[in-house]
DNA sequence: CTTATACATACCGACGTTTGGTATTAATAC
DNA sequence: GTATTAATACCAAACGTCGGTATGTATAAG
């Protein structure tokens, strides 16, 4: 076959393909022969050209995963004029009111049987997320007294865990009365560490993530 | 060969081996030939005999790997003359005061390359441990008036979430140091919840076995 | 015209699982 | 106690699928 002008299109392709199967029957039980029949006439050799293994597919769709929401994450950490308090509720406050819904929801996958998957994205989010944007925030709400504490890293690292991780419907689907028990506490975790920046507008509105979850499912 | 007239001897040894290799290798990297070649001379079919596939042994071998540790919590859940509170702090300190250490720690696992035993063992964590042990310990300790909180459930799974997976050294690898600011940061999560049950003590044999663990890997 | 790229095709070894069979034990009948 | 039957414990071979590779080829770029 005739030889592509725009690669790259090809690899968005595979992406895309690759990321719906993923989402929709795990990694695992994804084939290379599934991607390939979902191609539309690519052949394993464009595969094979662009990717060097399945795993490397893996972590590029993992990647483009979490690389969305990070951009938020710069915005407010490199924002100018606001306490380092302030940017840690901003960042809660935007990332739950991002439109309804970050394609990721649409797929509804079932991270319980994508083991490599979650894992993936569990070390991007663990490894990259609290030392990268969180920590310095909550250096900067050190400087500037809206945050005591001796440990920023570790904060930042039990915030994220929590924050996106535990509450993460996605990841632990509860129902709609135990989510919002967790809300709660976490509310709670946060005024014992000092930290009270969770309102009742942000409760609700996860509460209305966690239901909108459950129906797409 | 004869046939066994103890067939639950070929399971265990079955499992045996097995934990070791997904242990040693990881469960993906481990083949059911790998397993039959540490079996002394059985076969594929005594395998598939007791199992019906891979994966059923794999849940076999996070089964008994969590059974053990859930002894302790059954006999301090169901002790006489004590409180929710002194439960709790009971855990906590007899989980980290074990011999060192539950083989689990001679193994030296590497769960970042084990998604599929790490995900396992997650899901029985946070799935069993928090209602069939913490939260009946937090609902005496709400009656006896030693622990407040209005959501128990939610709060066992957090502490569970917290001390048995953010601060297990074998699935995050930490420094000492930063394992220290950990504990600490555990520690004021607690307080500020109502529960102030971690002492210096706990602390120190916490940091204890996060030397351990790094020495041993 | 040459070279590097973007694929296609044919193929490989390893893997998990299935199958068809055998030897041994346990249960039942006499 | 012995014969018969059924179930269990296991073996060996074969199967189909998988991730990956080697090689070929057409085309764009230089």
């Amino acid at each position: 076959m005739a030889r592509n002008k725009h690669p790259e299109e090809t690899v968005n392709l595979i992406l895309d393909v690759s990321y719906r199967l993923f989402m929709k029957k795990g990694y695992e039980h994804t084939s290379i022969q599934d991607i390939i029949s979902h191609l539309g006439g690519l052949s394993k050799g464009a595969i094979y050209h662009h990717f060097k293994s399945k795993e490397e597919i893996l972590m590029a769709v993992s990647d483009r995963m979490t690389e969305e929401s990070n951009q938020l994450l710069v915005r407010i950490r490199d924002c100018k004029g606001m306490t380092g308090r302030e940017k840690l509720k901003a960042i809660f406050k935007e990332s739950i009111n991002r439109p309804v819904q970050d394609e990721i929801f649409t797929a509804a996958p079932n991270f319980h049987n994508n083991p490599k998957l979650l894992v993936s994205l569990l070390n991007d989010t663990i490894k990259e997320v609290p030392p990268v944007y969180i920590t310095p925030i909550i250096e900067q709400g050190i400087a500037d007294g809206s945050i005591q504490t001796d440990y920023p890293e570790q904060l930042a690292e039990l915030i994220i865990l929590v924050a996106n991780i535990w509450m993460n419907p996605m990841v632990f689907e509860d129902t709609r009365e135990h989510a919002y028990g967790k809300f709660q506490v976490f509310r709670q975790m946060m005024q014992g560490l000092g930290l009270d920046i969770v309102d009742e507008e942000m409760l609700e509105r996860l509460q209305e993530l966690t239901s909108i979850y459950q129906e797409k499912k």
